[in-house]
DNA sequence: TGTACATCAGTGAACGCGCGTTCACTGATGTAC
DNA sequence: TGTACATCAGTGAACGCGCGTTCACTGATGTAC
């Protein structure tokens, strides 16, 4: 799935590489902020600030839409993991809602650009672009999904179209998380808080239309 | 609050404009697709779009940022009449979910490129331009918590906290529409058919929530 | 009605700049023997 | 161990291009009298 390279040697004959592929993306890194999104940067920028002849650059991505596909699948990577291991370690009691929130706004007001890229270019940029941002969403969805049916079935409670509802939950919280990148701090807490009962308010909707739909099967299409 | 400038004469001295600023911003909006967004559109190719001279762009507009500023307001005026009128017929029954969405995704469909900028472009650009979008989404939010306050009223439903919850809805609307602007035709009406549950679903979280409130004050903080 | 004048929307030419990409190269590293 | 050689990461210089912005201008339109 990655496409950084592993740090396995194959021993090849010539120059060894003063620079890696890494180096080349935490300078790209460096230089994205509140108003310079990905696809603003210039390969010529991006060289200057990893210390390399523009030229140089070409040793290690075919062009910027290549760096910026692979800024994205580090940014998922990431992110999943953050909140995978949040998500375990809460899997016990059932604040897994909370928690997961919470690591991911802590995330996210930890300055961590890789997640801003994330949150707010899914929607600007070449194809192959917003296609890696769509396929990091889709992780995310799918590992809901199992969470969402876990939960149910710990708490005895129905569950509407499991899938969906992992999306509306996986969309929603991005979208206000990307809107909620530039406010000061104490927003930040605020947005936490909205985002945790907004959630809910999605789980509790589709219990009770699980619920409903139990009981009279024609209701939820009116 | 628009930034256009109405059609009533002022009669001044000087030669008669042969262009209007209305016939830049159509010829920007020309150039924006699947591919460009209007953060990544130059001044001389607009120039070049509208027939005038490159520096004849300053006679309209300060600069692009001021144009893509205009672009959102223009933007978010038409969506919310098209939407107001699609609510206003639908008041005396209770689809107004179902034929507010409908007409959302029609307009999708009807390629309105307005429409697509203040979807997917809402967080890039420069902070004058974020804020555009912001502001067009608050309308939104807030005509949308009076129509949830006046449903609830008629049906004689609770409501937990009607700003937040109409604040959900339309992040999630904005974002799926917005990843939703690039699918075929055939994916729409699936996607429009998902966008009513999602929201079905929030209403119902937020109904049921206002129950359980009544009943324990507690028990949301858990 | 006619004439002089002020206004100002739009222009053509020019500027310096940063861009992506190319080319032929250098020289460090490893392999073969 | 020593030598000849192949590989290839990184380079310096150059290219043509489109960009935003400036300048002094043109000439159509309206006003004053």
């Amino acid at each position: 799935m990655s496409q950084i390279p592993s740090p396995v040697q194959v021993p090849t004959p010539g120059r060894k590489p003063v620079i890696a592929r890494e180096d080349i993306l935490a300078a790209a890194l460096k230089l994205v902020g509140p108003e310079r999104s990905v696809s603003t940067l210039s390969l010529r920028e991006v060289a200057r600030e990893a210390g390399i002849a523009p030229n140089s650059f070409y040793r290690h991505f075919r062009d910027m839409d290549e760096l910026a596909v692979a800024l994205i699948e580090l940014a998922g990577r990431s992110l999943r993991q953050i909140i995978g291991s949040a998500r375990s370690r809460a899997r016990t009691d059932a604040s897994v809602v909370r928690s997961s929130i919470e690591v991911f706004v802590a995330q996210l007001r930890n300055d961590d650009r890789l997640l801003h890229i994330l949150l707010r270019e899914g929607n600007v940029g070449s194809s192959a672009f917003k296609q890696a941002v769509e396929r990091q969403l889709h992780f995310f969805e799918e590992e809901l999904t199992q969470d969402l049916i876990r939960l149910a079935e710990a708490e005895g409670t129905g569950l509407y179209e499991p899938a969906l509802t992992a999306r509306a939950i996986t969309r929603l919280v991005f979208a206000v998380a990307a809107s909620a990148v530039d406010l000061p701090e104490e927003r930040q807490a605020q947005l936490t808080a909205e985002l945790i009962l907004m959630v809910r308010m999605i789980v509790a909707g589709t219990q009770t239309m699980a619920a409903l739909q139990a009981r009279d099967p024609q209701q939820l299409s009116r």
